[in-house]
DNA sequence: TCCAAATATCTTGCTATGCAATGCATAATA
DNA sequence: TATTATGCATTGCATAGCAAGATATTTGGA
């Protein structure tokens, strides 16, 4: 049907609009609980979860938050493979973290309230 | 302390960010369990539901919903009163708003995994 | 009657993010 | 020594949130 075609349009006009700051959401939460990653790892730790993100994405977001404060990265030589940038969460990072739990968890009620009993 | 301070700017920025498109899915959530509201009217029952919009954000948001036909308005003049432009869904409204819901809901159970047990 | 306040909607300009596409460098492998 | 895999970075475009301000109509008081 035609009608379908238009909302599907629609519906990917706004889903990465939707992203956004979810996605520092995400990768904060990742590197909370795996203390350390690094940008493959963590798109494959995404896409594990049902989240894909492509690189065009994830680079300038890590870089991003490391010039903000939130992330302190660190070059690391493997002995074997590929020089890979490992980022952690600074002490900066935890609070933003924290702070932005609070905001999403007070906006998913706040919809779920909005939703009333038409669910 | 500095560090909260810095912290604080930082999720001010992020705020507005991560209201993109979830400000959508909240409109057409309150229009679905209304069936029909207008301007001033959402602005109230969003914030009753802690959700604070601003008229230079709600406005321009009812205008591209329209514009994109998920949105059917239509002027009415009450007996005593200011004109009111009444919105309601758009069979295609009703299909953006179910593909936006299920997205939603598998971003957050994402977001859970995500976070794993660090919570 | 005339002015101020309330109700209601709309517009402009700025900023910032997501993402496709593309490029670049190094390491392992054949 | 090519070729592939690994890993990171940049550019350019489209788009939404929001502060600030504009516009129009209705109501109530001096």
């Amino acid at each position: 049907m035609d009608e379908m075609d238009a909302a599907m349009a629609l519906v990917d006009k706004w889903r990465s609009q939707s992203r956004k700051g979810f996605l520092d959401l995400c990768a904060l939460s990742l590197l909370a609980s795996r203390d350390e990653s690094y940008g493959l790892d963590m798109m494959e730790a995404l896409a594990q979860a049902g989240l894909e993100v492509s690189e065009g994405t994830l680079y300038p977001l890590l870089a991003r938050m490391t010039r903000e404060g939130s992330l302190s990265p660190s070059w690391t030589t493997p002995e074997t493979g590929h020089p890979r940038k490992y980022y952690r969460l600074s002490p900066t990072g935890q609070l933003v973290l924290a702070a932005m739990r609070e905001e999403f968890d007070r906006n998913v009620a706040a919809l779920r309230r909005i939703e009333g009993g038409t669910r």
